[in-house]
DNA sequence: GAAAGATTGGAGTGTCAACTCCAGAAAAAG
DNA sequence: CTTTTTCTGGAGTTGACACTCCAATCTTTC
């Protein structure tokens, strides 16, 4: 499992304070909150039971508020699950975005992904910000740090491109990757809603675009 | 009023088969569903209740149950009513958008509809379309003509410079002007969750940019 | 192997949300 | 003015949901 940027680990029972937890209490935490993480990405986190995730991770009620202290403690260890599973779905190419071909190859990859979920569900962490960010304060802190770690990792690929001499010295790698982000999500969320990959390829594309363009080219 | 585009008036009780509305029973309507918009904005859908909807209008049980035949014909018109309500905000440069000039007027105006809001909210219709795509079927047929009237008088802009030759022949009016709504959205989104405009405007200014490459230099 | 602590099952509780019903007031139609 | 239709008030019903409780059973620890 490969990591990029430091994970903050907030607000699950996975800190030092609570009981312990054995082998076996920790195969069960993870089946419910992998179970809560899959029906909210389906049916969102409003229109997710406890029961279903009970339900579905086979496991008793109790269970659920054995391993958490309510819904809302569920619903961060859902976030932080699901940061981790976007970031990984897109390694290694995420931590290596440092050349053009490399930008172009991610971009491919995320259309895809799409393109497999027949462009349902969206964005899985974007659609929980867009859910959570006005309720839960804890929740939307925990959001930004998982949208700073991507939106770090194109950051530090356009860096290493300028710092080789591949980007103009006067590029602004934190306003593009801020930028990119934006358009990759912006993108997910119309191709969600028309059911079709083009809005995700025209904001990427055009992103890149402009990331070429402050490329400097040897040849010239 | 201006309208952009077609209104599709789908799913309420406004079109020919129910029983016909008085002046007042108009008005009460009216105030229903004002209220409910306001109140599904600030806590999402899911989160208000026919209840704080009937407070909120000052309003009984059944005035919302007669005017609606239940939960989803509400946020069905709620979605019709965010949508001529974003889509105003934006008038009169809406339908205008043909010139770069206009272009960043509009950018500078969405910016700072944000920063009047402290950038809390985000996107009255694309957190609609998130938290509804893939429950509601019709909801989300609703909301793809709501993005595609928004869509459509960007396009329309960027047909208008082409043909009086501002922008190059070549240059795609309907990619652009995808990208550019995907660009908005993606910005929002990350607006409303660090509580900043940098991402919006990042993500706005790059769109810009490229559409300006596209335009012919007529003193060059 | 016994005490201490972690894990599990499942019935039970209180609250709240969507929706129904019906009777009475206001307005429109004739 | 009378009839018909729309509009309004509010009590009541049904179900779902988050969460509690307690006793039973594994696991670790010493």
């Amino acid at each position: 499992m490969t990591r990029t940027g430091t994970r903050t680990d907030t607000a699950d029972e996975t800190d030092g304070t609570g009981p312990r937890l054995t082998r076996k209490g920790l195969a069960t935490r993870g089946r419910i909150v992998a179970a809560a993480a899959d029906l909210m990405f389906e049916r969102g986190v409003a229109g997710t039971s406890t029961d279903d995730v009970r339900a579905a991770a086979g496991v008793s009620t109790s269970q659920i508020y054995h391993y958490f202290t309510d819904k809302n403690a569920l619903i961060r260890a859902v976030i932080a699950h699901q940061t981790d599973a976007v970031l990984d779905a897109q390694e290694p190419l995420l931590s290596r975005l440092d050349s053009m071909a490399a930008l172009r190859a991610w971009r491919d990859l995320v259309v895809d992904l799409q393109r497999q979920r027949h462009c349902e569900g969206g964005c899985p962490i974007g659609s929980l910000a867009s859910e959570l960010s006005e309720g839960d304060p804890q929740a939307r802190a925990d959001l930004v740090d998982g949208f700073a770690r991507w939106e770090g990792a194109i950051r530090d690929g356009l860096h290493a491109m300028r710092d080789r001499g591949d980007l103009r010295a006067d590029a602004d790698p934190e306003r593009l990757a801020l930028a990119t982000l934006a358009a990759l999500q912006g993108g997910l969320l119309l191709t969600q809603m028309r059911r079709e990959t083009a809005p995700l390829e025209a904001a990427l594309d055009s992103m890149l675009d402009i990331i070429e363009r402050w490329t400097v080219t040897t040849a010239g």
